[in-house]
DNA sequence: GCCAACGTTGGC
DNA sequence: GCCAACGTTGGC
């Protein structure tokens, strides 16, 4: 059982957004970065533990839990000439991009980047971390307990 | 909109 | 394989 953040810019999914779908589970297209793509392909698994965070926003910060809900699996946007995720590089039989399937289970209240940043138990937090800019971070054991209190 | 930080690209 | 140039991220 691992734990993770996943940035989402709520303009594009929010977790309301997220919690009105269908299953209230989305796929996580659109990661086009080597270390954030080879977490879900390598170290993801399902049930493990998810913080829903809203990065590029008004008020940054952790606003739901998820779950991850799938292994990886090729990420269709790579092969759409339409797409702005589009990878001319990319081809059926050797898809570079993956994502997983993401299961919102609840709002929770906005924990802004502020708050976290004011907590020393959370310093080590990647999303804290000088030009950190991955989209999806491990997030340890304890930190996920300290972060299920706050948000409870 | 600014800009620091970082990843990727491509010429050599 | 180096590294300068460029593009992107994301908080502020």
């Amino acid at each position: 059982m691992q734990y993770w953040l996943m940035k989402s810019e709520p303009a594009d999914a929010s977790i309301d957004d997220v919690l009105a779908l269908p299953k209230q589970t989305i796929a996580w297209y659109g990661v086009r970065n080597y270390q954030a793509r080879n977490f879900m392909r390598d170290v993801m698994r399902v049930g493990d533990g998810v913080l829903f965070y809203h990065s590029s926003c008004a008020e940054p910060g952790i606003a739901g839990i998820a779950e991850v809900a799938s292994t990886a699996y090729p990420d269709d946007t790579q092969f759409d000439p339409n797409s702005k995720y589009f990878d001319p590089k990319a081809t059926q039989e050797t898809p570079r991009w993956v994502m997983v399937d993401v299961r919102a289970l609840k709002k929770t209240r906005l924990l802004s980047l502020a708050e976290i940043r004011s907590l020393p138990a959370l310093a080590e937090m990647r999303i804290l971390q000088k030009g950190n800019r991955l989209s999806i971070t491990p997030v340890s054991a304890v930190e996920w307990k300290c972060l299920m209190g706050l948000l409870k």
